[in-house]
DNA sequence: TTGCTCCTCACGTCACGTGAGGTGGC
DNA sequence: TTGCTCCTCACGTCACGTGAGGTGGC
């Protein structure tokens, strides 16, 4: 097995689904620290494990900066219990927003399908043709 | 009953919960038409009209330029077929997008409650306190 | 004269995308 | 020599936020 400890760019890019931009941004805002060949990156280990955590942390709706925190600490490993509590309740907070992104998002998807059915009917009235292929009322 | 007709800057935003530059900036993108009163701006019905559209088509994640190509349509009224169709056919994508994005979220906060459950245990293992704050075992 | 609201630049923000122009090794 | 991958600026994008500096009417 090549590569098992140092990955280059391309090699990153494919396992993780992300672009070369992205890594060397991640790079840019100290998230990552790869290591140089002459000019080239290379990524080890812990540098594809924050990686890792920083998609994860995306998903969940963090900001970079949030999750360069929430990544400091990662590292403190038995981290104090000052910076836990911390870390806590920002997961917490989000957690909240998340929530109530959700909501939000099922109510506009609702809102969106009764206009989309009502977008339809109108336009059934407006085509008089028998047959067309938006479902034919029963 | 003052400013049925016409609404200064001010009145608009405590009416739509927006600022002031967020009704400039559509204005520079032609998204709302407000006339002036000397340097003044003053926005009609036709405005409010449109700016609730786009404060729906934000909710629905549509970005300003889509937004911008609907409101025009909107304006056909008896609009196309063929524009009609197009409309249809952005405002479904739209939807698949919005289903997509519900279910990673839905997926998001399941995965972020069990990180902060097993990071709870941890806490509680950590400190050996007999009470504290964050429900206590039974 | 003092306050308040409105205005116009114009740069800043966030998370990258997208060329432009150049290097290294098969 | 040709291709490919990698690199470094550095400007562009999206939807505004945020001063800086100035005007108008009570």
């Amino acid at each position: 097995m090549t590569g098992t400890e140092l990955m280059t760019i391309r090699e990153m890019c494919d396992a993780f689904d992300v672009t070369p931009r992205t890594l060397r941004f991640y790079e840019a805002k100290e998230l990552i620290f790869p290591k140089r060949e002459g000019t080239k990156r290379l990524f080890n280990r812990r540098d594809r494990v924050r990686l890792k955590l920083i998609l994860r942390g995306k998903r969940f709706g963090f900001s970079l900066e949030d999750i360069r925190q929430l990544l400091d600490m990662y590292d403190l490993e038995g981290s104090e219990r000052s910076q836990y509590l911390r870390t806590y309740a920002l997961a917490q907070e989000r957690l909240a927003q998340m929530e109530q992104q959700r909501d939000e998002l099922t109510e506009a998807i609702a809102e969106l399908k009764t206009e989309l059915a009502s977008g339809a009917e109108k336009f059934q009235s407006y085509t008089a043709t028998p047959q067309n292929q938006t479902k034919s009322a029963a």
